[in-house]
DNA sequence: GCGAGGCTTCGGCCGCGACCGAAGCGGGCG
DNA sequence: CGCCCGCTTCGGTCGCGGCCGAAGCCTCGC
C-alpha cells in the first residue's frame, strides 16, 4: 500500500521540531530566506538547507530565487490546511499538558481568522480582503497578467486607480527609480488566487487606511475592516467578504 | 513557543510507517485490538503497543476494553480530517512518483465520500446516516443514554419503533440470551455524536435494507442511499442527510 | 483452578537521520 | 575584477527511537 508510505513520510517532514518551526513561520504567506528560517528553527545554515531541500522535494515548499537570495514559501493552501489541522489535534494536547488554557487557544484561533480575512504582507493587502481585491481588478479589466510574475495595469485600470483615489504617480515615481516593482503578483496562503504586491499594492493598502476603511490592529499584521470598509469594497470593487465567524 | 512543539510531536506521531498504517486501518471507523493493528502495521506485538501506547497518550487514539481485548480507535473526527488533510499533500507527491493515476486518487476520494455518507459498521449504522438517525432518536425522546455506554429506549420509543417496523422483539430475545447487548453507544469517527450499535441498532439496519432505503455496495461497508430511503429519512426522522459531492 | 490468549513491560540492539564545521559555488555590489 | 554574502554539498559524529524476544499480568473459558 503505497498510500501508507506517502501519509508517513509528508508526516515525518513536518514531525521534526525544526521543520515544524520553520513550516509555522512560514503559515503567515511570507517568503522567507533559508538563513532567516535556519535562526527562526534554531539550527545552523547548512542543516536548514537539508531541510528545506527535502520539504521542497515532497512538495510542501517552493522556492523562487531573488538576488541572490532564494526565498521558500509554503507550496499552496492545501499545505497549511495540513498544519492547521494537525495544530487542531494538537491544541488540545498542549492544554492538557500545562493548565489548559482552553480561552487562550480560542482567543488565537480567532486571531487567526482574522489575520484570514485582512492582514498585511509586507506594505500591502493580503488575506480574503487582498484577495478579493486583486480579483476585482483582474474581472473588471483594470489589471492583467504581465510577464514573469507582474501584474500589468491597463489604461482602464489607470483610470478607475485615478478615480478612486490611488496615488498612482507617487507609485509610479517609485518604480522607475528601480528601487520597488511596480505591481507583482504574491502568492496568499489562505486564498487560492494572487494578491497585489509592489508599489501599487501598497499605494492601495494606503488607500483604505487613509479612507478608514481598515485599521492596523496594534502590534500585528492583521487588519481590522471597518463596516465602512466592507460597504465600500461593495461599493467601489462590488466585492463582498465574509464576516467573521463569532 | 510551544505550539510549534506540539506541531511536530503529533506529526512525528502519524510519520512513522507503522503507526501511519495503524491510523489508515482505523480511518473505517471499526475499533480493532493491538493484535490485529500489529499485523496490519506489519510489526510484533510488543513494537505495536509501544506505538498504540503513545498514540493514545498523544490523544490521537481512544481505547476500550471488552472483554480480554481493547480496542483501539480514532479519538475523534478532527483526527480523521488530519490524516486526510496530510493524506490531501501526500497524495501529488505519490502520484508524481509512479505514473500518476489521478483518476483513482479521486475515485477512491469519492468512495472515502460515500463511506462517509453511510456504511455499515458490523451489522449496524454508521456515518452521516447512522448519526442523524441517533440524533433524531435522542432529539424526539426515543432514545436516552443509559448507564455506561448504553442507550435505553424509552417507552415513546418502544411504541415509535413499533410503528415504523423495526423488529423489537426479536432485538430483545437476543440481547436476553446475553449474546448480546441491546443497545450501545458506538462513537463514529466521521461524525460527533455516537450511533446506535448492538442488537437494536442491527435491527434498525435490517430495516432500512428491508425497506430497500438503503443497499450494500458490493464488497465493501458502503451503504447507497436510494433517493426513497433519503425521503423516508425526511418523512420518519424528520432528518436531512447532505448529497454526495458531484 | 489451570491453561490459553491478548496485551503490556523490560532490556538490549541497531540503524536512520539530525546536526555541525569546513569547504565549494554563484550571483551582487563596490 | 575581486570581495562578500547567501546558499548548498560533503564528511563525520551522535543520540533518539523503532524493533524484537522474553517474561509478566489480567481476563476469559474449560
Amino acid at each position: 500500500m503505497v498510500t501508507t508510505n506517502a501519509l508517513s513520510e509528508v508526516a515525518a517532514l513536518a514531525g521534526d521540531p525544526a521543520r515544524a518551526g520553520m513550516l509555522l513561520a512560514l503559515m503567515d504567506g511570507r517568503a522567507r530566506g533559508a538563513t532567516d528560517l535556519a535562526s527562526i528553527a534554531g539550527v545552523s545554515g547548512p542543516t536548514a538547507s537539508g531541510h528545506l531541500a527535502k520539504m521542497i522535494d515532497a512538495g510542501l515548499l517552493v522556492a523562487e530565487r531573488q538576488g541572490r537570495r532564494r526565498l521558500f514559501s509554503l507550496a499552496g493552501p492545501e499545505v497549511s490546511r495540513m498544519i492547521e489541522a494537525i495544530m487542531a489535534v494538537a491544541a488540545p494536547l498542549a492544554d492538557t499538558r500545562e493548565g489548559a488554557k482552553p480561552a487562550s487557544a480560542r482567543a488565537a484561533w480567532r486571531r487567526d481568522a482574522r489575520l484570514r480575512l485582512c492582514r498585511t504582507c509586507y506594505d500591502h493587502l493580503a488575506g480574503q480582503v487582498g484577495s478579493a481585491v486583486a480579483d476585482a481588478l483582474r474581472r473588471d479589466g483594470h489589471l492583467e497578467p504581465g510577464e514573469g510574475k507582474d501584474w500589468t495595469l491597463t489604461g482602464k485600470g489607470d483610470l478607475f486607480c485615478r478615480r478612486i483615489g490611488v496615488d498612482l504617480d507617487a507609485a509610479r515615481a517609485l518604480a522607475d527609480t528601480g528601487r520597488r516593482k511596480f505591481a507583482r503578483q504574491c502568492l496568499d496562503w489562505s486564498e487560492r488566487r494572487p494578491h497585489v504586491a509592489g508599489a501599487l499594492g501598497a499605494a492601495f493598502c494606503d488607500l483604505l487606511l487613509a479612507r478608514d476603511w481598515v485599521a492596523r490592529a496594534r502590534g500585528g499584521r492583521a487588519l481590522e475592516l471597518k463596516p465602512a470598509g466592507r460597504l465600500a469594497l461593495r461599493r467601489v470593487f462590488d466585492v463582498e467578504v465574509p464576516a467573521l465567524p463569532a
